[in-house]
DNA sequence: CTGAAAGCGCTTACAG
DNA sequence: CTGAAAGCGCTTACAG
């Protein structure tokens, strides 16, 4: 194994330079700085992790936590790591991933072991034990998500509330009266997952707020269950001109089959955003509407935050990304009656 | 920080004894053991990761590689990757994730700086470049998956042969004579993932053995794409009176409410077996038979594996587990013509 | 069965 | 601008 001492050596320098040269803490003549770097490159040599964090009290390895429950697929919390451990790599970052059993017991066992430099909580709860255990401990740690009580935490999240006012703002400056919202499945709400309810009730709330005439109902995985209950809507007295998805993809594409079967014209007769998908949705047929959910965005901001954190100190917060709509051309005005 | 010195002082024995106390790697008076012990729960003490890596050359980490390519959402990923972690846990290993862009990087970057002591490598494709390059890094590996050339790797999997084989078996010896497998979408076989043309020849090749007429074709992500193939059998001149499904969750259900809608008796006029799913079948209407995917068994068999390469040396291999056939009533004799 | 000490490979004051 | 040296907190031969 080559060490610090090798490229000190063939660099003809001392282990000091090499160790400053490598990390730019101090001011290096421009020659030897080279001479450093051709014996690094000629040696190939890598600084011995374990010796780095001992000595530099820094570990360059983030946790993140995400339970990764085996009965909640959502291909939308692989974005979430994924997007986190591109982020932390930007800041020579690795991520140690802790999931649903070491949710709290591995928190704790990393930190104390000074195995990581900071946390990152995924998948946050309305009541999370993970954020009541990072209060305690005295680590830089940032959720993604807002659980209820934010008391002395650092979180980011994409503005969901935001989402919800915006999707029935659309809709409703098109003339809807009549508007759908069609979630999660119910377990989701129930489970006490923290966004899905803040766009549900931002939405519900404006929708009051304007006089609009408003629904939301939850829709379960199954592709049966979006049929019965698009079609339901579909045969009301009173159907609803516009529709919101936070849905699943496999959820919305199935309502758009079931839209085509019957003849429903989009826009023309129905108006459709999506909301907060991690997906695009420019490719169904037809196209639409979205309000993306960015994770590289917000998962980039916490680990900004994180690293901002390790450096010296941020104050508690509650960062919401506002959120963009873009038009696909999936909601029109309301056709006169 | 409390470290070892204060355990020490506090037990009133040397750091040594600490260390080989909490390790067992010699014997102690079991009083002395006792005290040490309390004095760690009193002070709550945890070995320093850094500490421990460079003074004992083990830093209780795996690297994963997991792709998480942003377009293969399969959850059936996320299950390997949960499992992966789980089992590790169990030998007192963390797991840092790689991802994409890290691939190869990566995996030199954390074996060059020993940030980990063995690498589990997931998503395996036919020709991978992680397969080339950890036969030539020296440093404990196991993939998960059956890449073309297995050379110098140890490899574990579910047998995927004997899951194609065993399901046109079971059809085959109900009297079904026309069968078809429906796959996973075109992309996944044509990126080179390893197992799906492992099962699909397998399968194809044993039909031909036993005279039986069989026929496969991909299934894309959509539902309509299901829909309109299972359509298209089940109106074809000679439908097939067995199917053998190696596709996701949605396309299964969407291919029972189709079944269902047109009217199709499972088992009684169609029979049916889920070919190594990650997910429970039993739920079903109808339930199916199923020859499960287990990612607890295989990646803990991958993580013992790595552990023993650790602890000395394993001969390259590559280790197939049988799989297992689960009756759930969704097979039945042909019916005489 | 236990202890004193060397050493793991770095980082970072301390000097010059 | 650079070097010699202390020290990070462990593990593990080496002694007894």
């Amino acid at each position: 194994m080559t060490t610090i001492h090798d490229v000190a050596r063939v660099a003809g320098v001392s282990i000091s330079t090499v160790s400053y040269a490598l990390s730019g803490k101090r001011s290096i003549t421009e020659s030897t700085r080279r001479r450093v770097e051709a014996a690094v490159r000629e040696l190939d040599y890598r600084p011995n992790a374990g010796a780095r964090m001992l000595a530099g009290r820094r570990t360059y390895i983030f946790a993140v936590t995400e339970p990764l429950r085996a009965d909640t697929y959502e291909p939308a919390h692989m974005a979430f790591v994924l997007a986190t451990a591109t982020a932390a790599r930007t800041y020579d970052y690795d991520v140690l991933l802790l999931t649903q059993d070491e949710a709290t017991g591995g928190l704790s066992r990393v930190t104390s072991s000074r195995l990581v430099d900071g946390i990152i909580v995924l998948d946050v709860l309305r009541e999370d034990e993970r954020a009541d255990l990072v209060r305690s401990l005295d680590i830089p740690s940032v959720l993604i998500g807002v659980p209820d009580d934010t008391a002395g935490l650092v979180c980011v999240d994409l503005d969901f509330e935001a989402v919800g006012r915006m999707a029935l703002d659309r809709l409703a400056d098109a003339g809807h009266r009549t508007v759908t919202l069609l979630g999660q499945p119910q377990a989701v709400y129930d489970r006490g997952s923290n966004f899905p309810p803040r766009l549900r009730d931002a939405f519900l709330a404006r929708a009051a707020e304007r006089g609009i005439d408003a629904a939301f109902h939850a829709v379960e995985r199954e592709p049966s269950d979006m049929r019965a209950r698009l079609a339901t809507l579909l045969d009301a007295d009173t159907p609803p001109t516009g529709v919101v998805f936070h849905c699943e993809e496999q959820q919305q594409t199935t309502a758009l089959e079931l839209l085509a079967e019957r003849g429903v014209a989009v826009p023309g007769e129905m108006s459709i955003v999506s909301a907060a998908p991690t997906f695009p949705t420019s490719g169904f047929r037809p196209p639409l509407d979205r309000i993306p959910l960015v994770p590289a965005y917000t998962c980039g901001r916490a680990v900004e935050l994180a690293i901002n954190q390790i450096a010296g100190s941020v104050e508690p917060r509650v960062e919401l990304v506002p959120p963009t709509y873009e038009d696909h051309g999936s909601v029109a005005p309301l056709p006169a009656a």
